[in-house]
DNA sequence: AATGAGCATTGCACATGATGCAACGTGGCA
DNA sequence: TGCCACGTTGCATCATGTGCAATGCTCATT
C-alpha cells in the first residue's frame, strides 16, 4: 500500500539475517543506493538499525526495548506468568505459554527448569505448527472451515517418525483434541521430548493462549508426564478464570 | 529524511504502550486517518502491527522473531552466555551482559539470582547511564572528548542520594573506572543494590561490553561483593579472550 | 425496532516529498 | 601514486503519499 515504508520495512528481514552494505540493501530492494541511503538513515534515526565500524548495518537496539515493551503488554501473560512458575515450582519442568496469532504460533512466556528464564531463548520464534502440543491446543479452537483451509495449507516436516504426517491425520487429531480439552506431543518434534498442553479460555469460552509442561523422556517416561495433566489443567483453568475475571475491555454475555 | 517511513516507524513505540485505536494513532501522528489507516495496513503486511478483535492495533508476531534473530547475531552475548551462566552458578548472584550503542547501553543478557530477591530489569532496557556499574565501564573507554560531550549532556537524576550528583563527579568516577579497569554501583540506582562490573574487550582492546554481578545488600554486604570482583574480572576476561579468539569477519593487527 | 453517534473505510484530485541520475568525496589496495 | 569501490550530495522530475468528503459499518441509546 504504501510504497516508501514498504521498503523501508523490507530493510528488517534482511538485516535480521547480518549485517549488510548499503549496496547490497539497494539491491535487494530494486531500487537506486540514494534511496536506500535515505530508508536506512531514517530506519537509523528510530534507533531500529545500528551503524557498525565497518559501514556496515545492522539491527538495533530500539528493536528489543519494543520487543520487550510489547510482550509485557500482553495481558494474558502477566495473569499467566506467576501461575507458570507455580507450576514449574510443583513438577520441576520446563513450562511453555503460546499463542496463536495470523497463523503462526508463538512462545510468549517460559519458564525452564534449569537455567532462570533466558527472555529471547525461544521466546518470540514460531512453534513447529504441525506437532507442538500447544500449537494443537491453539488450533483445535479454530472453526472447522478455518481450520480445514489451513491444515491443508500446511507443511508436514517429518521430524521424527512420530510427526504428523499429513492434513487427514492433522485434523483427526485435532478433532480430538478439540474434543478431550488437552494435547500431547509424544516426541513428534523431537525424538526425546514429551509435552502435555491445556487451553487457557477467555469468558467467552474462546481459546486466547495455551501452556504445556515439556519433559525428556530419559528422565520422565510417557506415563508419568500424563500423570501431570490434571495438574497442567488445573493451571490452566486458574489462569483462564483469572483472565476472564476481569475482562480488559468488555463482557461477553 | 523520509517522511513516510518516519511517520510509519513513529508507530510502533506508540504502539509499544498498549493497544490503540486507529483514531488515536492519526492524532498521534498529526496525520489524517486514511493516511493513518494506510500505514497501519502496510505494517501489517509486514506483521509488525496486529489487529485484535477489538479493532485496534497491537505489534506484531514478527517483531519477536527480528528481535530474536537480531539478538542471536551479536557474537558477544553468544560466546558470554554459558559463562555468565557458570558465573551465576558459582556465586548464586543476578548477573547481566551490557552493550553500548548510539549514546545508550542496554542490557543483552541476564541470568536471574538463585535466591528469591530478584532485582528489577528487563532484557532491551536502556540502562541509567550515570549511575549503573556496566555504564561506568562502557562509557569509560570512550575517548576523552566523546566523554566530556556525553557527560555534559545527561541528567543525573538523583536516584538515591549516592547517586552521580553531576557531569564533573561522573567524569572523575570514569577516569577512575578506566585505570582500574572497573567500576560499582554502591546504591546509586536503587539504596539496597549494589553492583560490581567489568569489561570485555575485543582483539583490538577496545571494550565491546560489559558484565555485572548485582547482590541486594541485605543478602550481601558491600566487601563480601567486593569479594567476588576477582572472579568477575576472570570471568569477563575469560569472554573477552574467546570472544577474540576467532573475529567473525576480519583481524586488526 | 429505529435512530444516531462514532468509528473505519474508499475514491479522488492535488502537490508534496520520494526517486534516480550524475557528479563528488573518500578510503583501501596494488 | 593512481585506481577502484563504495558512500554521499544536490537537483529536476513526476510518482506517491496526502487530506478531503462521502460511504459503510457496528454498537449503544431511545
Amino acid at each position: 500500500m504504501s510504497q516508501t515504508l514498504d521498503r523501508g520495512l523490507q530493510v528488517l528481514p534482511l538485516l535480521a539475517q547480518g549485517p549488510t552494505g548499503l549496496g547490497e540493501v539497494a539491491e535487494h530492494l530494486g531500487v537506486h543506493k540514494s534511496t536506500a541511503l535515505r530508508l536506512l538513515r531514517t530506519l537509523h534515526e528510530h534507533g531500529l538499525v545500528y551503524r557498525q565500524s565497518d559501514q556496515r548495518y545492522r539491527l538495533g537496539a530500539r528493536l528489543f526495548a519494543l520487543a520487550q515493551e510489547a510482550m509485557e503488554s500482553l495481558d494474558v501473560r502477566e495473569i499467566a506468568h506467576p501461575h507458570l512458575v507455580r507450576l514449574n515450582e510443583a513438577c520441576g519442568h520446563t513450562v511453555h505459554l503460546a499463542v496463536h496469532e495470523e497463523g503462526e504460533v508463538l512462545y510468549i512466556d517460559k519458564v525452564d527448569s534449569r537455567y532462570p528464564v533466558r527472555m529471547y531463548s525461544r521466546i518470540g520464534k514460531p512453534v513447529a505448527l504441525t506437532v507442538a502440543a500447544v500449537a494443537k491446543v491453539l488450533l483445535s479452537d479454530l472453526p472447522e472451515a478455518e481450520r480445514r483451509t489451513l491444515a491443508e495449507g500446511l507443511d508436514y516436516p517429518l521430524y521424527t517418525p512420530r510427526s504428523t504426517p499429513h492434513a487427514a491425520a492433522f485434523l483427526k487429531e485435532l478433532a480430538a483434541v478439540r474434543e478431550q480439552g488437552w494435547a500431547t506431543d509424544l516426541g513428534g518434534h523431537e525424538e526425546s521430548i514429551n509435552c502435555v498442553a491445556a487451553p487457557i479460555r477467555g469468558a467467552d469460552g474462546r481459546t486466547v493462549a495455551a501452556m504445556s509442561v515439556s519433559t525428556p523422556h530419559v528422565v520422565v517416561p510417557r506415563d508419568e508426564l500424563l500423570a501431570l495433566l490434571p495438574l497442567v489443567r488445573r493451571t490452566a483453568d486458574a489462569i483462564s478464570g483469572e483472565f476472564s475475571g476481569r475482562p480488559p475491555t468488555k463482557d461477553t454475555p
